[in-house]
DNA sequence: CCCCCTTTGAAGCAG
DNA sequence: CTGCTTCAAAGGGGG
């Protein structure tokens, strides 16, 4: 179950817009290394994943507005 | 210096 | 539209 052999894509290009998650996971990512700065990124994912289920759409509201100006952004480099 | 591990969301291809 | 696949962040750990 889960992962499966991926292909990989090249890296390159613009890069895709970041969901809000993305945006979350970054702050965070950086208040759980202040509080357990022994705390590796696979763990604080699996934290992160759980505190984001507890978010409100209010809450969710920030991020979503984030990620749709990294969309907008996106559009303007594709099309660029 | 690149890949893996991990999370969710979304891009984007395939049908 | 539906469904699957790949990348985005990111930092230790592995190679």
């Amino acid at each position: 179950m889960g992962k499966v052999t991926k292909a990989k894509a090249p890296r390159d290009g613009p890069k895709r817009p970041k969901s809000a998650f993305m945006y979350f996971s970054s702050e965070r990512r950086v208040a759980l290394r202040e509080g357990k700065p022994n705390m590796t990124i696979t763990e604080c994912s699996k934290i992160i994943g759980g505190e984001w289920k507890v978010l409100t759409d209010e809450q969710k509201q920030p991020y979503a507005e984030m990620a749709s100006k990294d969309k907008e952004r996106y559009n303007d480099e594709k099309a660029a």
